[in-house]
DNA sequence: CAGATGACTCCCA
DNA sequence: CTGGGAGCCATCT
C-alpha cells in the first residue's frame, strides 16, 4: 500500500513541477513556495529522487535555480531546455524575467492546496527601476 | 533516534 | 567573480 505516489510532500512537489508549462521555467524556491511547507533545498532533494516511472512525465528540467543557472550535476539539462525553445544568455544562464512560470493561477492553486506566487517579478532588476 | 546525504540560497570576505 | 560557512527539510541506513 502506499506506492510512491501516496508518499506525502515530495508527491505534492512532483505535482507542481509537473505544472510548469513547456517553454517556461521555475525556480526551487518557487515551487517550494508554491507547494509550501519546504524550501527550495527540499525541492532540489525531492527532484533527485524522482521515481523512474515519473522521470518521461516529469519536466525537471524546467526547474532551475535562483539564479537562472543549471545546478544539476553532468545531465544536460540545457539541451533540453533549449529544445523547449528557452534560450540561455551569454553567461549560460535562462534569463528569469522572460520564462520564469509565474505560479498557477489562484483557482487551480487553491483547488490543489497550494500557493500562488506573491510576485514572481525580477526583484532583482525590478527594484532597480523605482524612479523618483 | 542519530547520522549521513542531496539537483538550494543567502551572506560575507 | 570565487570560496567558505550556515540554515533548512525529507528520506534512508
Amino acid at each position: 500500500m502506499s506506492d510512491e505516489s501516496e508518499r506525502g510532500l515530495y508527491e505534492r512537489i512532483y505535482r507542481v513541477v509537473a505544472q510548469v508549462p513547456r517553454g517556461m521555467v521555475a525556480t526551487y524556491g518557487d515551487i517550494a513556495a508554491i507547494v509550501g511547507g519546504c524550501d527550495a533545498r527540499t525541492v532540489g532533494y525531492a527532484l533527485n529522487e524522482i521515481p523512474k516511472r515519473r522521470e518521461g512525465d516529469m519536466p525537471w528540467q524546467r526547474i532551475i535555480n535562483s539564479q537562472g543557472g543549471i545546478s544539476t550535476r553532468g545531465v544536460r539539462q540545457r539541451e533540453l531546455l533549449e529544445a523547449e525553445g528557452i534560450a540561455f544568455d551569454a553567461r549560460d544562464r535562462v534569463p528569469l524575467a522572460r520564462y520564469r512560470w509565474p505560479g498557477p493561477s489562484a483557482e487551480d492553486a487553491a483547488a490543489q492546496g497550494l500557493n500562488a506566487l506573491p510576485a514572481a517579478d525580477a526583484d532583482d532588476g525590478a527594484e532597480q527601476l523605482r524612479l523618483f
